[in-house]
DNA sequence: CTTACGGCCTGGGTGC
DNA sequence: TGCACCCAGGCCGTAA
């Protein structure tokens, strides 16, 4: 569910109750989402909480243990929600870990689809996790996007999907970029030209950063750590617009899979030679054949 | 190393 | 009402 400037967003907001806390004890629900249950139990409680941080999509909250700089580390997935809570409060369903604060709050992670992923890293073995993240959107400078492009043969939507390459981008703030860049997601990355390469670097930090301060897009249920919804889904251009006229020129907006996911964008502003788009599907064959 | 694809879960919406 | 099917802010492992 969360992309980047979601993520950002929930940071934002434990880092005005989080840092200082100390956790008293961990109450775990279903734990198939957990790398090491027991570690996260047995370890966190007597922990004190410092910096809360954001990699890519991840949350890092760092504790101050003895020698060693663990962090907990959280990723929402799809649904993950993280939020504090008073006690009392209702436990919602799909609650499956309450971490018990010493101010008398909770920490609560709910997720209904366990998509997301939770750990206790001892110090640098969350580098195995965090390490092989790309740049941050935000902060990746044009030369070295453009070259980091110009490398790879892959549908330019599969490669910002990709959190190798970049770290945080995911399916509607790329759509978002590409209609902004007026690129077709199927275009292959190192093809793009040199001010198609310059226009997706300036939307995606654009559409990002605008996010940021909307608070992120509430499509279904996203909330933030206060329990508020986001604004920036007034904003969309593309996503979930198939059918609807494009906010440049009015053409009805398409929905194609690339990369497994649904592909909003439009016909006439980002276009794609038929020979592009054959050649990605020869290289496939080609492949499945052999 | 790169790329493509099925699978992991649950729930909401739609159409028959 | 019931049921089958499609869809969903993500990523991982496997195969080629």
């Amino acid at each position: 569910m969360p992309e980047l400037p979601e993520v950002e967003t929930i940071v934002r907001g434990l880092r005005a109750v989080l840092p200082g806390r100390r956790v008293l004890s961990v109450r775990l629900g279903k734990t198939d989402f957990i790398d090491d249950p027991a570690a996260l139990e047995h370890e966190l409680p007597g922990c004190r909480i410092g910096a809360v941080e954001r990699l890519g999509k991840f949350i890092a909250v760092r504790l101050e243990k003895q020698e060693t700089r663990p962090s907990l580390l959280i990723h929402l997935g799809m649904t993950g929600q993280l939020a504090t809570a008073r006690p009392g409060e209702p436990i919602p369903p799909h609650t499956h870990v309450i971490f018990a604060l010493d101010d008398g709050r909770e920490l609560r992670y709910t997720d209904t689809r366990r998509f997301g992923r939770m750990l206790f890293a001892a110090d640098s073995a969350g580098r195995d996790v965090l390490g092989k993240l790309g740049d941050d959107p935000l902060e990746i400078t044009f030369a070295a996007f453009r070259a980091s492009l110009a490398r790879r043969r892959a549908m330019v939507k599969a490669l910002l999907l990709d959190q190798h390459f970049l770290r945080g981008m995911g399916n509607i703030y790329t759509d978002e970029a590409l209609w902004r860049a007026r690129i077709h997601p199927k275009r292959h990355a190192a093809r793009l030209t040199l001010d198609e390469a310059r226009r997706l670097h300036a939307s995606m930090r654009k559409v990002l950063a605008d996010a940021i301060r909307l608070r992120g897009s509430s499509i279904s249920d996203y909330l933030d750590a206060a329990g508020q919804p986001g604004g920036y889904q007034r904003r969309h251009r593309v996503y979930g617009r198939e059918g609807k006229p494009c906010f440049r020129c009015g053409t009805k907006i398409r929905r194609v899979i690339v990369a497994g996911r649904s592909s909003y964008f439009c016909p006439h502003c980002q276009r794609i030679s038929r020979l592009e788009i054959r050649d990605s599907k020869r290289g496939t064959r080609a492949r499945a054949l052999r």
